[in-house]
DNA sequence: ATCGCTAGGGTACTCAACGTACCTTATTTG
DNA sequence: CAAATAAGGTACGTTGAGTACCCTAGCGAT
């Protein structure tokens, strides 16, 4: 009896043999862990076989490379919560919609997204699949959403419905964590993009009053 | 004799031994070389060394780690070049810039430069450093100088001098970037940054007329 | 019930690259 | 001319991505 058992190094005990869409949970659970624990640079093969209590073999067989495994289990890790503001008012609604998007961007969450974008960026194919779940469209469509309900009210001419002007925030306050290498933006910047930006943008883009 | 000297694999040839200076000049030289044809992916220590026509000695005595030496061959690489445009107008001026920024950006070196932002993101230092070399506070003076002869023609409002505005058509283009992982941006595109965002902004940040 | 195919499990390996350690040797400088 | 100092030459140690095989559990069709 040389062999010894691993028995399963964390929680997952492969007493049973896995198969197919269970083996495919256990190791995405153990990604994401991974992921939230020691971000993308933790996202090691080999610790994440391990950790779910199987071998690389298993991880290749469903996922071409690292980056593919990595955008699958932030995937699994992000839930993409998108709870509807509504304050009444262009201005509120604006600053409640950035204020979360920073929560989230500057939240450990956010930082891992920032990896993954980075090492995704020569692969156009995972990048679109990450930036999917990493609210994409949804967002977009709140945004527009907002405007459009400005428009009803009378805060903003039609022409401010357009997708330059939707992106435009969410674009400056990726902007900003660019510049700074350090994660989260400072409360009276996204007051300065709101009001100083994006504002004056809606009110511009009048025909000619 | 099975100790074969390698006198030095492409054209840095150390017939007698470089110190200092010189030896920087020789590293930078190959490390910019192995940007150009490779990217940062190919910039191993090991390969510039070979090419330098020495070892990772010398290059660990100078820079700490490999992001290090890429910025600063990066820096050797780039010249900053940024030709004066004066169109006359405020449009003919912005598409000016920006086209030229494009230019920068979807050559070779602009991808060597993302990689590069991918790779320090993490110090920010570095980061710093690299903003720097390429372009950073030089471009943003433009931008304000731009809209300083704006003012002067009477082509916009005072309020329109602000860094938040001056910024925005590059926040915008590097927008665009990593929206695609595509390089090149259509030329339409930048228009519509101009015609559609930044000109109506400009416009709007007139006191109420 | 059995047989065989498929997918998992166990390992060992190759390869590339970073970063280090140590020694020998050429130059520069006091 | 002698002692520092910096270069050159190698050889490691380590980590981590991918790959290759071979063995075996378990599901499904006959």
């Amino acid at each position: 009896m040389t062999t010894q058992k691993p028995t399963a190094e964390q929680g997952e005990a492969p007493a049973r043999r896995r198969r197919g869409a269970a083996l495919d949970e256990a190791i995405l659970r153990a990604a994401a862990a991974e992921l939230r624990e020691s971000g993308y640079a933790g996202l090691t093969m080999d610790r994440v076989a391990r950790r779910a209590g199987t071998n690389k073999n298993a991880l290749y067989r469903r996922w071409p490379h690292r980056a593919a495994l990595g955008v699958a289990a932030y995937g699994y890790l992000a839930d993409a919560s998108l709870p509807a503001t509504d304050t009444g008012a262009l201005r509120g609604d604006a600053l409640a919609l950035l204020r979360q998007a920073n929560a989230t961007w500057s939240s450990p969450q956010g930082a891992v997204l920032r990896e993954l974008l980075a090492a995704t960026a020569e692969d156009p194919h995972l990048l679109a699949s990450l930036r999917e779940q990493a609210g994409g469209s949804t967002l977009n469509a709140a945004w527009l959403n907002l405007l459009s309900r400005a428009v009803a009210r009378g805060e903003a001419p039609v022409e401010a419905v357009h997708p330059r002007v939707a992106t435009l925030p969410m674009v400056l306050l990726r902007g900003e964590y660019a510049l700074r290498g350090t994660p989260t933006v400072p409360d009276p910047v996204l007051v300065e993009i709101v009001d100083e930006v994006f504002l004056p943008l809606v009110r511009g883009r009048a025909p000619n009053r």
